[in-house]
DNA sequence: AAAATATTTTAGATTAGCCTAAATTATATT
DNA sequence: AATATAATTTAGGCTAATCTAAAATATTTT
C-alpha cells in the first residue's frame, strides 16, 4: 500500500506518541503536528478506512500492527538520511532533521536498501536514536537522561529533548552540543542539580530540569 | 520563489521543449508531461502569474530568464542525484532516472551544493548529459549519434534514444550498453549500415536506424 | 473565402488536505 | 445529578491539481 506524504506524517506522530502501545488523543497528535484537531479526525477517518489504525469517534485511536509497520518503515528512512546527511555531506546534527524530514517519503526500497548498505548498516541515527532494520526490529539504545547517568563515567550527549530557544540558549552558554563528552562530578540532593565537567574545562552546575532534557550515552 | 513538485515538473518539461528558444504549443506540453491539455492551460496560467513563462492564449509559450534559471536548478538537481545513485549506490543507469525524478524536488541549497561536493563536482550524469552548475552553466556534452561518430576512433555508449522492447533486444542481442566502448570500423554506403567493434570481440553490423538511436562520446 | 479539422481554452466536477465555527459528546466540578 | 468545561466531531469552505465535455479560436483544405 503506498501513502502519501501527508498521510505518513501521521502515522509517524502517532508511533512517536506511543500510539502502537497506548490510545493517544485527537488534541495530542493535533498539537504535535501543529495542525487543527478537525484535520486531524478527517486524516484518522482516511487512515481507519486504510486499516492503519483502530479509530472510534470520541475513543481515542492506536496503531494497527501493519500501521505500526509502516510508522517503523518511514523511522527508518528518515533516520538512515539523517545519518548520510551527517556522515556524508557534515552536516550538523541540528541541520539533518528538517531536509531527513522530505526525504523520508521518496519511496523506493532498492534507494533505501543501498543507502543503509553504503552507510555501513549504522545501527544509530545522529541524534543517538536507533534506526530500524528492514524488518523493524532495533536496538535499544543505550541512552538515558543526564540526571540518571552514574557517576565519574564518561558520557556522550546522544539526544536533546527539549529544542526550545531558551534550552540552545543554556546549552550554548555551557558549550553543550550533540557529541559532546562529559562526566557527572556530583549530584546535590538538595535541588537535584548536577555538577558535570566538559573535557579540561572547568566544572558547572546545571540544574535538574536541564539535565532532565540532556540524553548521553555513557562510554 | 518557491515552486510546488508540480509546478517545476512543468517548468522542466517545458525547458526540454527547448522552451527557453522557442515557442512551446499546449499539446506538445500535455504529450510530455502524459497529461491533458486543458491541465496545462491551467497551469500555465499559475506560472504566467509566477512571471516563469511569456504565455498569450492561443499563441504557445517559452520560458522567461527566471523560468531558465528555474528550470536549470531543476536539472541541476535531478542530474547530481543521478550522479550519486550511480556512482555511489550502484544504481543502473536505467534505474536513476525514476528515483532522480523525485529527488530533484527537495529544496535545500545546502544539501544540493553539499552533494556536488561529494561527488567530486561531476561534469555529466550517468546518461552523459551535462549538469549545471550552481549559476545553470553547463559544458557543451561531447556526445553525437553513433552514424555520425568518426570512423576508427573509441568512443563510449553515453544514452540510448529509443528505449522500447525492441531497441533493447538489439542492444542485448549485441551486448550493448551505456559505458560499453566501441569503434566504428566501416560505413556502407548502400544502406548507411556500419560494422562496429567492441573491444575484442568479433566486429558486427548495425543499420541504421539502430545507430541513429544510439549516442556515444569519443574519448 | 468557406468549410472542415485541429488546437486550445473554458466551464464545471472531483479529490486531497487543510481551515473555522458550530454542534456534539465526554469529563470534571459543584 | 445537574451544570460547567473540555475534547472531539461535523458542517461547510477554500486551494491546488487534476479531469471531461463543450465552446472558442486557429489552421488547413477545398
Ligand atoms: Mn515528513
Ligand atoms: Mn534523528
Ligand atoms: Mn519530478
Ligand atoms: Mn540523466
Amino acid at each position: 500500500m503506498k501513502l502519501t506524504s501527508s498521510e505518513e506524517n501521521y502515522i509517524k506522530a502517532v508511533y512517536h506518541l506511543r500510539g502502537d502501545q497506548r490510545l493517544v488523543s485527537t488534541n495530542e497528535l493535533a498539537e504535535l503536528l501543529a495542525t487543527r484537531p478537525a484535520s486531524v479526525t478527517d486524516m484518522l477517518k482516511k487512515l481507519r478506512t486504510k486499516k492503519l489504525l483502530q479509530y472510534e469517534r470520541y475513543q481515542g485511536f492506536k496503531l494497527s500492527a501493519e500501521g505500526k509497520k509502516m510508522a517503523l518503515g518511514i523511522i527508518r528512512r528518515h533516520r538512515l538520511w539523517e545519518s548520510f546527511l551527517s556522515e556524508k555531506l557534515r552536516f550538523n546534527w541540528d541541520q539533518v532533521h528538517d531536509v531527513a524530514e522530505q526525504l523520508e517519503h521518496i519511496r523506493s526500497s532498492l534507494l533505501i536498501d543501498r543507502l543503509d548498505e553504503f552507510l555501513g548498516f549504522p545501527r544509530f541515527d545522529p541524534h543517538g536514536d536507533p534506526i530500524p532494520d528492514p524488518q523493524g526490529k532495533m536496538q535499544v539504545s543505550r541512552h538515558l537522561p543526564l540526571d540518571e547517568c552514574p557517576l565519574l563515567t564518561f558520557a556522550i550527549v546522544s539526544h536533546v529533548t527539549n529544542q526550545s530557544n531558551q534550552m540552545l540558549e543554556i546549552l550554548g552558554h555551557h558549550r553543550i552540543a550533540i557529541g559532546t563528552k562529559l562526566e557527572v562530578r556530583r549530584k546535590f540532593h538538595y535541588d537535584h542539580s548536577l555538577e558535570i565537567r566538559i573535557r579540561n574545562q572547568p566544572a558547572i552546575v546545571i540544574s535538574e530540569q536541564v539535565a532532565r532534557n540532556i540524553h548521553v550515552k555513557p562510554v
